[in-house]
DNA sequence: TTGTACGCGTTATCAA
DNA sequence: TTGATAACGCGTACAA
């Protein structure tokens, strides 16, 4: 690979005469400065980011941290980041940590290590790490919170309404004439799941329906969670007449319990998610779901990033992103009061009451 | 962040006496290597990957080029490479070419200003550049292909048993005692592609049945792609028994057509993919497909590569990563020869002839 | 305006 | 075994 040198010595000019052409630092010659971008063109020069940011104590790096890149739900967010990075000149470096803590930690140290621009993360769980890390040190990278808030996280975040948007989902189901609505949350300790939480429980207190304790399941973020969760929830007595799972794995999962005990969706039971995944649009029946910009969630967050690095001492933002409700035939109005217990009723009672 | 220096003046050795205990590139007295084992840690010392970099003109970087991480199958392979190179001590720099070849090109290139180790590829498009690179040039990062075989590539690559696949479900139709069967393919100028589409025709021609021009699609590896083909397929007189989409996007989009011309999935038509997709086991009815062993795809692709960082001058291995066949309930024996022309039929009409 | 010399944090090569 | 010193490629202050 050529080096500044050997553009220098084929240019002849100094070492200097180039950086500056490169830079723009400095005012130069037309005649030496063509001579020196025709010989970069001639060898295919590419200033070496390793030596540029070991001199400027910065790269053009962006680390991202995410806790497990197979959940269908990040893909989107990395690449709304990635394209938002790549735009303005700087390069994403992925890491998997996995919902395992140390990973968390070690990518974190070993990132910095890189003299990176910033760092991008989605806490895994409740780390106290990102938080030290953040508080203020002025000279190091820009760490910006996407998703998840950790608890006592003083820095630049980006979120969903989570809340508003159980809110939405549950205020439909109500409207539906439901009055068992059961939930699956995940794991409480993310913000994200508790705020879901929050919105579910509001929306029920504002309608004044009460809702039993054991109807609330936490769960973890996957399918299996969520099957195991709702095999629990469908055989309480009274059943649920509708479950809003917090995130579309798990409601996959309810979705393969329903149709294991030989229930019905939405007859039976409706069934309302939250992520929006492409993928839940084409399951029987397409689910409903609170869907989340995951795209614009990375996006906004490298923004956010590069805002904070020209202006590192504005004051902190928290930008929250919209969601939205996608209807889907797997909500529908309760059964009749007295359902029929498990005896194959026609699937054609759909007269109210 | 601490230095090799600040460590060196704490423990009162000298620089080198800190690098050679820090790499062990020379054996140093216990007492000495107490005081900088100490000094380390009540600093908190990382060595900085960039000047390390510089210096030995290699960093522990691993740049992997994919099309698009938002399809659905490169999640798992992304996460099988991260894992591997995470275990070895490796960092993956993820880079989105969003099947854009000069995006990729960009990659390329600025990737290697970084002093990869190495960096792993699934080509766009048949890109002349990564034959380019790949060629020979001694002291670069090692390159490795994966997925897709560019097509004077000469280097390590791994790929799936895609023709072996695609005769599996091919022949699983047939044994079914399917007749009339149709394909949609990927972009065919892939390899992965065309060599689905040899399968499909070599288990047919084996079978010595004849396939109509017609019944031989080309598509996009997406939804909207397989959903546009299937449209006209499922009109062509006469229909076709059996689908074999060529990936698990395109079966999704094949069976929203199915649905929505009024049949039925598999009693007027069968269909299996290639992918196999955790989500498409959720579709109604559960999709059949090939599948495709994604996180060994990404880790098998480090492992090659690793292996040529040790072994410069070894020959170039190609290694091929076997399918399976899922089966699933979208399969099922052809309708009764003389399908009743969309009056609803019974469902239960299962005498075979 | 152009050229020179130094330093960024490491590793590698020598002397001691 | 240990310590001093020269690179690696680039940016930049300073001298010409």
């Amino acid at each position: 690979m050529p080096t500044m040198n050997e553009i220098a010595r084929l240019a002849e000019v100094s070492l200097g005469t180039v950086s500056n052409v490169l830079n723009n630092s400095a005012k130069v010659r037309e005649p030496l400065r063509r001579r020196v971008m025709d010989a970069v063109a001639a060898l295919g020069y590419e200033p070496s980011e390793l030596a540029r940011g070991l001199r400027r104590d910065k790269t053009n790096m962006i680390g991202m941290i995410i806790p497990d890149i197979t959940n269908p739900f990040f893909p989107a967010v990395v690449r709304g980041a990635e394209d938002a990075a790549f735009g303005s000149g700087y390069r994403l470096v992925l890491c998997n940590a996995d919902n395992n803590q140390s990973k968390e930690i070690a990518y974190m140290t070993q990132l910095r290590t890189y003299l990176p621009t910033g760092i991008l993360v989605i806490p895994s769980n409740f780390s106290e790490m990102t938080m030290q890390l953040g508080s203020s040190k002025r000279s190091g990278p820009v760490i910006v919170c996407l998703d998840r808030m950790p608890r006592h996280w003083k820095g630049d975040t980006v979120t969903v309404a989570n809340e508003e948007g159980a809110v939405q989902a549950t205020q439909h189901l109500i409207d539906l004439g439901h009055k068992h609505i059961a939930t699956i949350t995940g794991p409480l300790h993310l913000s994200g799941a508790h705020a879901r939480l929050m919105g579910f429980r509001r929306a029920l207190k504002q309608a004044a329906i009460q809702v039993p304790m054991e109807y609330v399941q936490e769960s973890s973020f996957d399918r299996a969670g969520g099957y195991s969760a709702a095999l629990g929830l469908l055989q309480m007595q009274p059943r649920p007449t509708a479950i809003f799972a917090q995130n579309d794995m798990i409601a996959m999962g309810v979705a393969m319990a329903i149709r294991e005990l030989g229930l019905l969706c939405p007859r039976d039971v409706s069934l309302v998610g939250f992520d929006g995944l492409d993928v839940t649009e084409l399951m029987d029946p397409p689910l409903a779901s609170v869907m989340q910009p995951g795209y614009q969630l990375g996006a906004m967050g490298i923004q956010l990033l590069l805002e904070r690095v020209k202006e590192p001492d504005r004051l902190f933002r928290h930008h929250v992103l919209p969601t939205t409700l996608r209807l889907g035939a797997s909500i529908g109005p309760p059964p009749p009061v007295r359902p029929a217990k498990k005896t194959r009723s026609s699937a054609a009672t759909k007269s109210k009451k």
